[in-house]
DNA sequence: CTGAAAACGGAACCCTGCCTCCGCTTCGGG
DNA sequence: CCCGAAGCGGAGGCAGGGTTCCGTTTTCAG
């Protein structure tokens, strides 16, 4: 055996640059249109046929789940960094905001979830909402400034600051400004006036 | 002649009630479901048969456009009374606010629009906006708590609020408290306190 | 009551998009 | 270089949903 040879036998080089290339051409499609497009559109942009495409995903479905769920967990870890960079609650939840719109609207019918079944919970908002109202309970708790919050609140408010930073939502936003960063940091002032109203 | 003549000749009795049946049954399930309901489903609600739609409404779209618009004006009416209850401007604001929520709630799939064509905006949203604007422009010319706010500030909150009131924003939250009317005065506040608060 | 114009209804048609299938090509070890 | 296996690609099957068409039924003026 040569290179990374793990069981039974290696994969065939052209299969992975090909599969490289069709997860490439569903990442910018997908991210662009979300899942109207066709599964011959992702074939015709990476170069392959959608017969090559089946091969690897059952389903039109498998493929948007995967380019998507590997969407997420990459958003997901870039804005943990952004929330990190310091310690006070209420400068980490701002940087938050203003990460995920930032991503929301680079993704935008990516991120956003397209009914994918009832009513289930799309993983994106899933995935977040637990660092939400982590950050949320922790400003509460260090009582800075948040004066009418109640510990019942966070849960609340965690779906309400999701919701305004959903890629449609901030979409019309930065079209209606026309200034995209300008446009972060007056909802993330506009969200943050909100959680730090002091009497109501 | 008998009856209201107007020109040429009357409409038949049964073609008009048919009518009737079928924008009920387009509303309910549009409402419902939004444009993902089939012309055979709401014929079939109707009780009569497809044809008898396409005679009146030349394509799918026709029809759903109508009992949008339909919907729309009748929501802003709606709206345009709930404001005018009181002279004060925050307080209108607030009241506009709850009333857009409890709108967005129960006609969810029709107020949203389906993306139409490509940019088009959609003439709900549209059509709130300006009402919007205005009143917030007068509570800032009011000078009436709203501290930090500059002339040009109303256009984005106006944007941002409405991104806050539309329906799948307001479902999950709904669905996240439970209680719907709670659910809509405690977003009410969030937004009033955003904009009230006086120190950035 | 009667006839003709208007409306009805739903079967059939077509187009679009997902997925399968099979003959051809490419890879890579011997 | 040669051969078997793995992968390729895109034509075509199939299903769902919008739209059309025409024989039948209903309405209503005379």
């Amino acid at each position: 055996m040569s290179g990374s040879g793990a069981a039974g036998r290696r994969e065939r080089r052209d299969m992975q640059r090909n599969m490289e290339r069709v997860l490439q051409a569903a990442r910018e499609l997908f991210a662009e249109r979300g899942a109207a497009v066709t599964v011959s559109e992702v074939a015709e942009r990476a170069g392959v046929g959608v017969g090559t495409i089946y091969r690897r995903f059952s389903s039109k479905e498998h493929l948007f789940t995967a380019v998507r769920q590997a969407a997420c967990s990459d958003a997901r870890l870039q804005l943990a960094a952004a929330a990190a960079t310091t310690h006070d609650p209420v400068s980490r939840l701002g940087a938050l905001i203003v990460a995920l719109y930032r991503q929301s609207l680079h993704q935008a019918a990516l991120l956003d979830s397209p009914r994918s079944g009832a009513g289930i919970p799309d993983d994106a908002r899933h995935g977040l909402y637990p660092a939400l109202h982590t950050l949320l309970s922790e400003a509460i708790a260090a009582g800075q400034q948040l004066g009418h919050l109640r510990p019942g609140d966070p849960a609340v408010l965690a779906t309400l600051t999701l919701e305004l930073l959903r890629p449609p939502a901030v979409q019309r936003i930065s079209q209606a400004t026309g200034d995209c960063d300008g446009a972060a940091e007056q909802v993330a002032r506009f969200v943050l006036d909100g959680l730090r109203a002091s009497d109501s």
